[in-house]
DNA sequence: TTCTAATTATTAACTTAACTAACTATTAGT
DNA sequence: ACTAATAGTTAGTTAAGTTAATAATTAGAA
């Protein structure tokens, strides 16, 4: 409870003083679980991102207009969306990704392996508990 | 980097569904450190929440308005801002976060104390790494 | 089959968080 | 005494989130 946020808002940080990128935390969130599931609906992206379908119908729209996404009519199923990555949605993504885990890789460079070998464990736990809802 | 937003995700949620606290996350993380640090200045609270003062000095307008912080002047150096909690300000902080505490505590209950063991190694480390900036 | 239910997504109105930039006021240094 | 730097605030903007209302489609039951 209280480490989290603090590392929640040095990731913030980071992602925010890549000016390259107009990505928001969020917005990156929605574009990887994109990237895996592709052709998913909204209600399934709000699903994982855990907020409303609501405030995903904005964040959606506002990456489409970016052109990150594209928002189509499911062809059988027409009052539902299918989404997907763009070239450029996937290309920033890539970028943003790989640029973060640089400057992360930076700051664990003088830790002792045993030591990333314990982070790696604890992180590997709280993802078991927290993403199996 | 995939993690840790899921978690923030968590107990953002948890902390919105008790209904009795109207606060956010970066309000309790600003409750959090002035209780620890009684007296200290924006700046300070600022570089703690890792934003900039502007942004903190709307957010401890908005603290002081609900009567959760007082906002004095320094009596030595005048421009400078004397932050402390209300008693009205610890109670609520201390009940979310036993609140929050509890609903964390059901969702650990059911792991083997290895794991739980494993899992404060790496947030112990986390911390370090973090907060030692 | 037709009428009602539930589902899917969007929109509107609002609050909070965050930023930059511009500003006031105070303190420190030359 | 004049200039620098520092501390906080305010204005204006963008984005994330909420609830509530709406439109449109699908599913279920009479």
């Amino acid at each position: 409870m209280d480490v989290v946020p603090i590392v929640m808002r040095w990731i913030h940080n980071e992602v925010r003083q890549q000016k390259s990128t107009c990505l928001t935390i969020p917005q990156l969130r929605a574009l990887a679980f994109l990237q895996i599931n592709d052709g998913t609906s909204l209600a399934a992206l709000a699903e994982y991102l855990g907020v409303t379908s609501a405030s995903t119908s904005t964040m959606v729209e506002r990456l489409v207009q970016k052109e990150f996404v594209n928002r189509a009519e499911h062809p059988k199923v027409r009052r539902q969306v299918v989404l997907s990555l763009t070239t450029t949605g996937t290309a920033h993504l890539q970028q943003v990704r790989q640029m973060t885990r640089d400057r992360l890789a930076d700051k664990l460079a003088h830790l002792p392996t045993d030591q990333i070998a314990n982070l790696l464990n604890g992180l590997e736990e709280l993802s078991q508990i927290f993403s199996g809802l």
